[in-house]
DNA sequence: ATGATTGCAAACGGTTTGCACCTAC
DNA sequence: GTAGGTGCAAACCGTTTGCAATCAT
């Protein structure tokens, strides 16, 4: 997406348009994947736009608040991490060694939910599943690693 | 479970028994669903057992440490919760209206995990699922409400 | 011109830590 | 007696906020 683009995006949101906003836009949609409101302010700062981290926070919040952006806490860690809003449902499958966030769009739960919905009496509006586990490097670096609780 | 079986489940786990931490064990056992640190903490001063903040965060990092509490944190709180650790798998079912936490222990991600595995050569050791919607209650006074994300 | 956005510094809230004292074993 | 547990106050770290200056429209 060109950056003209994002500043009619920003505009069809009834945002303003600024330099700020369509660097963070660009770092999400380049990323695709999660990332923390630290990791996009030292990107900026490689792309040579001056920020201030708080600016950061407050526009990763206006462009969720707006839908644009998504902002999720992944467990075990305590700091939230954004991702362009594609507008498709997603899980994760986080990697217990190096960190690294893979996004996963096939999506195994709706008959569940449904399920659910029946035995509890509640309206189930939304899930969030998040896979654990080592990607090909680090299973090699920890062969035969369990960790304690398999559901976190 | 009584009190004596608690002394005994922490000095099995070779931990020291102390009022502190078999009360911990007690309100967790007594709950059956995740709690914060600080809710610990007010219920142990309703049972008149003084403790002070940071030792429940210290008993609760010890106790985990040990697996007897799980240590979860669930979207859109800060905060995290801890369970006691009835070593069954569990996911958990939110409502976004009174904020209770309701746990499940029907899992229907085994294959899913599997087909994961083979996509993407990670090797998956284990998933956290967590449902969000409106408890009976809560669905009566929210009427037709749809969050903006529904997987958050 | 006007209201929104920004930088800065200070506050915030949940969690952790250093240290001297206390307790279980 | 000794390793480990505790209270207290202070530090910590990610995030939020108040305010005066600046920018987009």
């Amino acid at each position: 997406m060109k950056k003209l683009d994002m500043r009619e995006k920003l505009k069809n949101n009834g945002m303003k348009s600024t330099k700020h906003r369509v660097a963070i836009l660009e770092i999400l949609i380049k990323k695709d994947q999660p990332v923390s409101a630290e990791n996009i302010f030292f990107d900026m700062q490689k792309m040579d736009v001056s920020i201030n981290l708080s600016t950061v926070y407050r526009n990763l919040e206006a462009l969720a608040e707006k839908g644009l952006v998504t902002k999720l806490s992944l467990s075990g860690d305590n700091r939230s991490v954004f991702e362009y809003n594609k507008m498709v449902h997603r899980h994760y499958l986080i990697c217990l060694g190096c960190k690294k966030i893979l996004a996963i769009e096939h999506c195994p739960i709706k008959s569940y939910e449904h399920q659910i919905e029946d035995e509890t009496d509640y309206e189930i509006v939304g899930h969030k599943l998040d896979l654990y586990g080592y990607c090909p490097k680090c299973k090699k670096n920890n062969p035969g690693y369990q960790p304690k609780n398999s559901q976190d």
